[in-house]
DNA sequence: ATATATTGTGCAATCGGTTGCGCAATTGTT
DNA sequence: AACAATTGCGCAACCGATTGCACAATATAT
């Protein structure tokens, strides 16, 4: 069925004139007539004819398609930049195609080939968290396809790479509810092998450092797996029965965490106050509302599809590293306390 | 850059045979000997061999290319939805291209049309809200084209079609409360122009109907923007303040819903219980648990991307209307009431 | 009238593969 | 030894476009 699509060719008999004429014709060349083109264009619009995009990259060399490789879906950030990404692929004629490694180095590394085999245009990668090396994107080096690396990512020097400043934001959130007098908070973050739980990690310790707070290893959690939270919590709020904050790292934790602190009766902020890194949609439906270092989706998917556009079209292998800034969103879920430690850092 | 990539005749020149033998060769055809394959194979490695699949597709006639089109990306079911699609997908061997018209129709139509010029093995289209025919999907079948509507759709004689029974799980939603004694519920519907709200809403109202409840307009509420539930939801309290229980028609509408409830020191069972059509993230971490008809999203994902494969491979035209059953998980949100009316109806 | 520019079109190669058919060389059959 | 069958490979057309170059026809200059 799909066959019998019709062609520069069955244009180029109707009107008898070549194919040639007829290409040049359909494209306003202006070595054609005003007369064969209008001529030609009626041809066309009367026979139905589509053309075959695949037939003209072929020869073009390149496809206007551009690959995500995504490590999974998720109901945080992602979608938010998906839609950022794809306003900027759409708005440019190119086109988004999507794909999952579900966190696997192997899968990931087949992706990256595949995205070989269908000539894409250009590729942006949020590493799989088993991904440890950045070997398996020397294949599309040699085929002159440029990636950009987003959000979950590891240290190169060879690659463009866009992020926020992820132990900024750490130092940032930490400073924040020591700023509000709350000495002893926990920090939830997710599996410490990647990147970015260590970075935002990294941050929280030093903005305890820099302010001579004491930070025990019982008041970092790491969770792997969401299911883990609710142990770990319980046994932070033992070990700290005078904890009055908690920062999570993502909007992921930070509804289950908002969720298990509501089950336990612990009002927010009255009883302990709540700062996450987060989006912003899931603050602003958890009661009270969550404060927040923003952390956009869409922007970061945005700024990506330019710099891999701008890449592409410019031929450019300047490798860059782009953090982007969070900005502080102050809601209703971090109260203000007057700490002993506080008080007397205060004279 | 990209053009300096090893073709096939590389490999022929390489090896001294034509380009057919190579070709051949390396998709294992028994015509070629063994020992010329292993040579063949062998070159193609150190060569680097990247076989170039527009080129391959363009003379096979097909692209393995599926394209979604979406209203928009959104943080629920939208994500598990593309995951159950993009599983499927990926199996079979096609990418999944996917494309957001804004929920607006002239954006539908170009991108059905552009769908044309790639090629696209197939479509997978959840309507925009502004779609009130399916006139531009001719041109699919113009081409040979299968699509597959899932989601939100409208009524259509000619196009397969998965959805859950919409009217079914309104009815069931209310039937649910009014079995728990709720008489007095509100039902909170999204813009009443989809027909995906029309026909829960409808169920909603049929169930009230079987049992002889009354259900008053003003308990019915139809927010096409999340801004509007705050001031709809105040008004129905103040016109129903017996009212007992709230049901939300998306995940979307449960959780503001929830927040604003909560924000108005509402408790959940116990002054007013909830329950909600959903794809089961938000029911996990809102308190209380919400009790809700589940509605996978992957579900649908998979199922629809199976039959659309189906179609494409076995070039199917048979149109299905396929309505996929929601299940209901009771959680802790709905409580049981004595109602006077439900004791007189019991004797 | 002749030489030169301009205009509009077609030929044929090309992009990178796949495939029907033909044919030589080898193997098998009697 | 003569003939048939099999094996292994190459020629050339094809998918559906684009484009450098040649060229005929017309217009302009001398």
């Amino acid at each position: 069925m799909a066959g019998n699509r019709v062609t520069l060719k069955d244009i180029a008999i109707k009107v008898g004139l070549s194919m040639a004429t007829v290409s040049r014709a359909l494209a306003d060349h202006p070595d054609i007539s005003g007369e064969t083109k209008t001529r030609v264009r009626e041809v066309a619009q009367a026979l139905g004819y589509i053309p075959n995009y695949r037939a003209k990259y072929l020869r073009a060399k390149h496809s206007r398609l551009i690959a995500l490789i995504l490590p999974e879906m998720n109901m945080f950030f992602v979608p938010s930049m998906i839609t950022g990404i794809n306003r900027v692929v759409q708005a440019n004629d190119y086109s988004l195609i999507v794909f999952q490694s579900d966190n696997s180095i192997v899968q990931e590394r087949r992706l990256v080939e595949y995205c070989t085999h269908l000539s894409a245009d250009g590729v942006l990668l949020v590493l799989s968290s088993e991904t440890a090396n950045l070997q398996h994107l020397d294949v599309l080096q040699d085929c002159g396809i440029p990636v950009v690396l987003l959000d979950k990512t590891i240290e190169t020097v060879k690659h463009t790479t866009i992020t926020i400043d992820d132990q900024e934001a750490g130092r940032e959130a930490a400073g924040y509810l020591l700023g509000h007098g709350h000495t002893k908070c926990i920090g939830i973050f997710s599996d410490p092998r990647q990147r970015i739980s260590a970075q935002r990690l990294k941050g929280f310790r030093r903005a305890h450092n820099d302010q001579g707070i004491p930070l025990a290893e019982t008041q970092i959690l790491n969770v792997a797996m969401i299911d883990e939270l609710e142990e770990q919590l319980d046994r932070a709020f033992t070990a700290h029965p005078d904890l009055t904050a908690i920062f999570t790292m993502t909007d992921e934790l930070l509804v289950h965490t908002h969720h298990l602190l509501t089950k336990r009766g612990r009002r927010i902020p009255e009883d302990v106050s709540l700062l996450s890194i987060s989006d912003g949609q899931a603050p602003s439906f958890l009661h009270p509302n969550v404060t927040h270092l923003r952390h956009s989706g869409s922007e970061v998917g945005e700024r990506t599809a330019h710099i891999l556009i701008g890449m592409i079209e410019h031929n450019s292998d300047a490798m860059m590293d782009v953090r982007i800034r969070t900005t502080l969103v102050e809601l209703g879920s971090v109260a203000t306390r007057v700490s002993p430690t506080r008080r007397r850092g205060k004279r």
